[in-house]
This record gives structure tokens, sequence and C-alpha cells, in this order.
RNA sequence: GGCGUCGUACCCAAGCGGUCUAAGGGAUCGGUUUGCAAAACCGCUAUUCGUCGGUUCGAAUCCGACCGACGCCUCCA
């Protein structure tokens, strides 16, 4: 099945159709880099990860960019409480970005552009917007002008009616809906700011990603990604000001992954209801998290619990142990030995990346190879199309990695403790051996007992 | 107020016109297995998909109303 993406412009599933025959062009709104991040904000991280992901299976290469945004009026809020200085402040919470990012096994993106390395991009971007006539200069703001554009609306049905309120016009805003481009100097910004012909300031958000995407790819990409909060105005107010600007479309697919939420709320920094990944990191897992993060699919809200986290965290060991009794020594897929089941993995994440329904083929598959190792009839056959499958799955939701393979060496310490149970219980000596077990459970091993030898797992 | 999304078992979560007496995970309770465990396997747990109507030969799936939850319209992933 080839590949469907429902796309937020359209409101549709619809195939995915590239620019360009085997390459892939992909913006991802990025984290302002502020404040540390929380489980939502990773969220849709990992969603840019899995599409890329589920890009590359289908052949795709993939071009990928995700923004850094340093300019912004949270930054200078925080800059101007004192905690710290703005180079300090920026380069921390970039760090600590991609430090999660790599822990969550998220795949580099191609670029991580940051705003404050192209304001004169930006500078000349708005220039020529002011030049075709669709911005206007008011006080030093300079806004993009709604009512000349008559596209507005692509993501939402709205009437460009509303009233401008009293703050509206103090600025010397035109229309409500009109935006900004870039914002004239005040006080409080201090000295982060830049000269233009229009006075000191600074871009605004939203042209700061019309910017960094078409710099960095080109006018024409395939992907725009973002979390849904961005759908409007963001992405409204981003698109506006590049097919004003080129008269032609800028992006021919626009995906949005949902919340995450806490007690039905929003998580967000603003309602202060949020779990740190830091945080969380120190109690699960990072393949917990990613997989809690992907057993629901991208369009719909998740409802975090701990709970739920323990939940992905057993359906985690039940795929461990499955990879354990099948054994494997390869993540290279072959494209030999593969199963319905599998095909029909890929067909669930071809379809909108349908994520839960691909866990659930995959587990029903785990099932089918049990019963066999169970009643010992698993085949050759079965093994190569187990690993064939684990590698395909493991691709996509990272349970364990290639190092991981070779660090499950068992320490010598646990390795004697058990051949010395093994000797009690060939002894019958029943107590020590399960005084030994204990032991062992303690150094965080698990023992299988199997037929006629143990099997030691390590404990998650 | 305007514009949207969602409501499936004890919890989570797919399915979006017929193969649905509804996948998969967790949990519970029985059973097989085991020296005992653990794991694995077998079985039980939704004739029902928020409620009420309608369309259809046929609806969890389409339409309408209502109830409930959430989001965007201001910064937000």
């Amino acid at each position: 099945m080839s590949l469907k993406l429902y796309n937020s412009a359209t409101s549709q599933k619809e195939d995915f159709k590239s620019l360009s025959p085997n390459q892939v062009l992909m913006y991802c709104c990025g984290p302002t880099v502020y404040d540390a991040p929380h489980l939502g904000n990773f969220r849709t991280f990992v969603f840019y990860d899995l599409v890329k992901r589920v890009l590359i299976q289908n052949n795709f290469e993939v071009k990928q960019v995700v923004n850094i945004t340093d300019i912004d009026d949270k930054i200078i809020d925080k800059v101007n409480s004192g905690e710290m200085d703005y180079k300090e402040l920026t380069t921390k919470f970039n760090d600590v970005f991609l430090q999660h990012s790599k822990t969550l096994n998220i795949e580099k993106a191609d670029e991580y552009p940051k705003t404050s390395d192209h304001v004169p991009a930006m500078i000349d971007f708005i220039k020529q917007l002011i030049d075709k006539g669709y911005a206007y200069n008011a006080n030093g703001n300079i806004f993009f002008d709604t009512e000349g554009y008559s596209r507005y609306g692509k993501f939402i049905n709205i009437e460009n009616t509303e009233a401008l309120d009293d703050e509206d016009n103090a600025l010397g805003k035109k229309n409500q809906k009109d935006f900004t481009l870039w914002k004239a100097w005040k006080e409080e910004d201090g000295d982060i700011t830049w000269e233009s012909e229009w006075g000191n300031g600074r871009p605004a958000w939203h042209t700061e990603c019309a910017v960094l995407a078409t710099k960095s790819l080109g006018n024409a990409i395939d992907i725009h990604c973002g979390g849904i909060d961005l759908k409007f105005p963001h992405h409204e107010n981003e698109v506006a000001q590049v097919e004003a600007l080129l008269d032609a479309t800028f992006s021919n697919y626009w995906l949005h992954s949902e919340h995450l939420t806490l007690e039905e709320e929003k998580m967000s920094k603003s309602l202060g209801n949020t779990v740190n990944v830091s945080d969380l990191l120190g109690k699960y897992s990072p393949e917990t998290l990613r997989l809690f993060l992907l057993s629901s699919h991208y369009r719909s809200k998740i409802y975090f619990s701990d709970k739920k986290l323990d939940d992905s965290s057993k359906m985690l060991d039940k795929i461990n142990r499955f990879i354990e009794h099948v054994g494997i020594n390869t993540l290279e897929g072959s494209n030999a030995n593969i199963s319905d089941d599998y095909t029909r993995f890929l067909d669930a994440l071809n379809d909108d990346l349908n994520t839960p329904e691909a866990l659930g083929i995959f587990f029903d598959f785990i099932n089918k190879k049990n019963k066999k190792i169970h009643d010992n009839s698993l085949s050759e056959k079965d093994i190569k199309e187990s690993q064939e499958f684990i590698a395909g799955f493991n691709f996509i939701f990272c349970v364990f990695n290639q190092s991981s393979l070779k660090n499950q060496e068992i320490p010598s310490e646990v390795q004697k403790l058990a051949s010395l149970r093994e000797k009690m219980r060939n002894q019958q000596k029943w107590e020590e051996a399960d005084k030994l077990r204990g032991e062992i459970e303690k150094l965080g091993w698990l023992i299988e007992d199997l037929k006629d030898s143990q099997k030691l797992l390590k404990k998650k």
C-alpha cells in the first residue's frame, strides 16, 4: 500500500506524492529555547521522527529541517528576570532539546537553523512583502495586510470582520487579523535587537519560520509539520507570507499532531501543568516513553498518566522477551522472509501513520510465534520472519538499539550465582535455589526456567 | 460567541458502510505448565460501540438532534 497522509490543508487523507521522485523536503517547527521541554513537546518531536522514519521506510531520501526559535517574547522575559543572560539561556535549552532528542532515539535532522543567525534574510523577506504591497509599516511595526490577501484562511473558516480592539488601534493595525512581521524595539527588549530600515526591532515568529523554511529547503516543500496548536494562527500566517510573495504553493502537505493532556487539560507551560522530560527519564526508560507516545494515533489526544507508562513498560517487556526467545543478531532488514503480518504492519503505518494498529499487528504476530515456541514447533522460517519483522518494527518504534544488543552480557557475578542455582536445582535443593534466584533478582536479572536450562533476562 | 475535534469493555486503544457476536496491550479470575515461581500457552471479562431518532437490504462506521469532554480564535508542540 502506498503512503497516505492526512493533510490539514484539505482536511483529508491523501496519497503522498513527493515533488521530486525519491526525495522529500520536510520542515518541522522546533522548540523555542527558553525552558525545559515537557513531554507534550516531545510528543510532537517524536511524531516528526515517525513521519521521517516512515518516509525512509518507503524508500524516500528525506531532507529534514527543524528550526530553533531563539528570538521570542518569552526568551526576552526570562532574560529580563535576570536568571540567565541571553546566550547562556538559549544555548542551555538548545542543548537540552538535542540531548533529549538523542535519548529518545529521534533521528537527527539535516539542519537546525537558529532564528538569530538569519535575521538579515528576514529583513529582506519583509522588504519584499512591503514592495509587493502585502505589508505595511505602522510606527516601526510591520504588519501583514490580510485584507489584500484573498487566500487567508487556509486552515480555518474565519471571517475577517472582527473589530479592532484598543490594543490593535494603538499599534496601528488595519484589520483585526493582520499580524506582525517585525516588532519595533521596546525598552524591555534591551539589546536583543537588530537594525533595519524601519528602525530597530526583531522579526516576529511567523516570519522566522517562513524564512528559515524557504531559505533552507527552497520555495516549494513537500511536508510541513507542527503541533496542532500551531495550525492557527502560526501556520496560517506563515503560509500566507510565503504564498503571497511567491504566488505558488509553499508546502503540499501540512501535518499536525494532537496534544498531550494532563487531567483533561492541555499540557502547556502557560497552564503550569507540565511533566518534565528530564524527570520522566529518571523514572522510565526512553524506550518506554517512546512506546507510550506512539501507542496512540498522532491525531488523537493522549491523556497522560503514570499507569499508562507502566502499561507501556509491560508491553516493552513482552516485546523484549519475544526478541530474546527468537534471538536476533542484526537489526538490518533483508527484504526476504517478509510475512503477511509484516506487510500488514507496513500498510498500517502507510495508512496515515497508524502506529496503534501497527502495534496490534506486531503483538498478534508475537502471539502466533509464542504459541509455536510454546509447543516447540518454531521453524527456521518462523525465526527468519520474526527477525525481519523485529528489525522493521524496531526501525519505527526503537525499542532497542544495536549497541544494547551487545551490552546484554551477563555479569560474571550473576553468571556464577545462576550456575550455582542450576546445581542446587539438580540436587533438588529448592530452598537454596530459591534464595539464589532472589539474589540474582536483586542484582537486576530475572530467571526464566526452560525445559532443561535457564535463561537470564535483564530487568527493565 | 465563532470554528473544529472527540466519546468503543475495569483501564488504555485500533476499527470509520457488510468478513465486527469489534484487533491489540494492561488488569482480574480460572486452567495447562513448573519442585515453587516467573514467562509462555488456553479460557472467561462489549450481541455492543455517549443518548435518541433517521438513511440503508445492512451502521460503531453516513445524516440530524441532544448530552458530555477537549482544542483553536492571545503565547503555546
